[in-house]
DNA sequence: CGTCATTGCATAGTATCCTATGTTTATACA
DNA sequence: TGTATAAACATAGGATACTATGCAATGACG
């Protein structure tokens, strides 16, 4: 331990990283019963109410790359996640939603989210978990200042 | 918000894959000047005290599957950052080992991942640090024991 | 009205991660 | 000893992320 070069063990990103990898894997795995993957849920989640967004409008919400939503979007796509028409307005562009069969499968994947995140934070009061929230909405906010 | 189909942005899970993906996006920017990438930071720490690893021992440490750290090791001595030599009691492993050149930047790399650490917990006194490393800590084990 | 910057999207290439599977070597045990 | 299991590694392929770049349509402004 105290011989360990980095020495960075016990360290919030050292936790974060790990807990995420995880989490992902635990999320796909759980999800994939109701045909959807953890990187869509932003993506379910903004169109979930019958809303038409386009790609660039998705990629802001989920706070990824314009490059990262193209992908997603062409994998559902093809698994019969969503529907793009062309919008009338911009040649440029698309308008995504949300295909009746995804739509139909929301509930499911939320019930098993909501699971997912009561199983990994098992043991703790609510309190407690309202804690890890606040930290991590302050760790966010100075990450997300970092990155400019 | 509360119109939300998902309802599901408060949650520690949300902010961890955000802060994780913020953090590692920050990290390779600030680690390229020393010449590493934040994947590569677990094989860094195992080997830096002149230990030789077997793949197999290196991807235990860092958990991640085997071939994950395969792809890992092989970029690593592509770049020179690692060697490999087989290993005389098992035909089948080769000891990984540090290049010179990778153990010499290890401490400047040291330096920035700390004060990214500190940049990240910014505004946050110590007690609160520490709380948070426990709640997350406490949370690794739940999604550990989730992943069987 | 024409030029020019901006915006929306596509493509290419790379890094990390995973699962599934195969190959070779080591080991255990009947 | 011979076979079966286990371990170490390689390979293939997919998902999710990034940067860099290019193209086409939009919009702003002299």
């Amino acid at each position: 331990m105290t011989s360990d070069g980095w020495n960075l063990t016990r360290t919030p990103g050292h936790y974060i990283s790990r807990i995420a990898r995880a989490l992902m894997r635990i999320g796909d795995v759980r999800l994939r019963e109701v045909g959807f993957a953890s990187g869509q849920l932003p993506v379910l989640s903004a169109l979930s109410n019958g809303e038409t967004l386009s790609q660039s409008e998705l990629a802001r919400l989920a706070k990824v790359e314009q490059p990262t939503m193209a992908q997603l979007l062409a994998r559902m796509e093809r698994d019969g996640l969503i529907h793009r028409t062309p919008d009338p307005k911009d040649r440029r562009s698309s308008l995504v939603s949300l295909s009746d069969a995804a739509r139909s499968r929301i509930p499911a994947g939320r019930a098993i989210l909501r699971q997912a995140n009561r199983d990994a934070t098992k043991g703790m009061t609510d309190a407690e978990v309202a804690t890890l929230i606040d930290l991590l909405q302050r760790v966010l906010a100075n990450v997300n200042e970092m990155d400019r």
